[in-house]
DNA sequence: CAGATAATGTTACATCATATCACTCTCCGA
DNA sequence: TCGGAGAGTGATATGATGTAACATTATCTG
């Protein structure tokens, strides 16, 4: 197995091509589960995608360019909650947002560094978390079901740029 | 320095006691930081200590027993913000709700085990959760400010209850 | 084709959180 | 002790986020 792609997606990069991507696996992911991707789940995944940050429910609404008139919150809602269930969507708890899923199918984060500056996620994942998460739920006897960590902070890009102009 | 307190108490247990020093270790807090523990402030921590348990802010007004009244929200989302800053009230994002501190002032967890049957949270923390999680952000190029981990599953005593009837 | 199942489109509403502003309380120096 | 500055409160209004419910339409399957 490779590197994979870097956690952070340089500035500038071919767009379409990682919406299609997304796209792509996204057909994959509803075909080996015999689910379907539907109009809506694609406009959805496909706004996310394109947002390539996190966005509120309601900005995806304000997005959704649907012959002239717009979903209403439901909708979007019910989208997020099957992509979701695919793995394909993940929720920024912290910021009430959604995120589409950067990584190829298997092997998701469980971990997000959001930048507080310009706002891009990583989905990371390193061998030692899920071990440490799971050996901490041990020592207290939980049974472990899911977990989610986000971390807030700068990512490379905005490193440099000082103060808290966030 | 010892063990601490069990991350997760038993069911019953001297319940006035652990309020008493929750409260207790407010006020040494606000002394240390030179802040006031109003009326307001107190009463809200009170609930959030007796309630044991992550608790909605309408939850929380809910049991604000005010002279008959009851306050509108504004109130004790101040209140709960004052308490976060202090590190006297955690904020579950994946709930959206908020639970009393458990710990002592110092060595505040970063993890909380949340089971999603009781709904008690245990807040813990490992020497070596900071550290992965650190090196996670570093491996990416990301200057990291804070995180939280959120786990769900089933706390000690309710792993023997099967079932979904969470 | 017909019935079953899944998804949609819509309305209405529930829940979570903040802005604003006048008023009160507490602190602290003159 | 007076009184001004700043913190905190009480109240109203509104913004932001998320669901319930139900009739309709589309898709699958025998």
């Amino acid at each position: 197995m490779s590197a994979g792609p870097p956690p952070f997606p340089p500035r500038r990069h071919d767009h379409a091509a990682c919406i299609a991507a997304g796209l792509a696996r996204a057909e994959e992911a509803c075909r080996i589960g015999r689910e379907r991707l539907t109009e809506n789940r694609r406009a959805v995944l496909e706004i996310l995608l394109a947002g390539h940050r996190p966005l509120g429910a309601y900005e995806i609404v304000e997005r959704f360019d649907w012959r002239g008139r717009r979903p209403a919150p439901a909708q979007i809602y019910r989208a997020l909650s099957f992509l979701e269930s695919l793995g394909l969507v993940h929720r920024i708890a912290s910021r009430n947002a959604y995120v589409a899923c950067s990584g190829p199918g298997e092997g998701h984060g469980t971990a997000f560094l959001v930048c507080e500056r310009c706002e891009a996620v990583a989905e990371v994942d390193g061998a030692g978390l899920g071990r440490v998460v799971h050996d901490l739920a041990g020592a207290s006897g939980f049974e472990l079901r899911t977990h989610v960590l986000e971390a807030v902070g700068r990512c490379p890009e905005c490193v440099p740029a000082g103060g808290v102009e966030a």
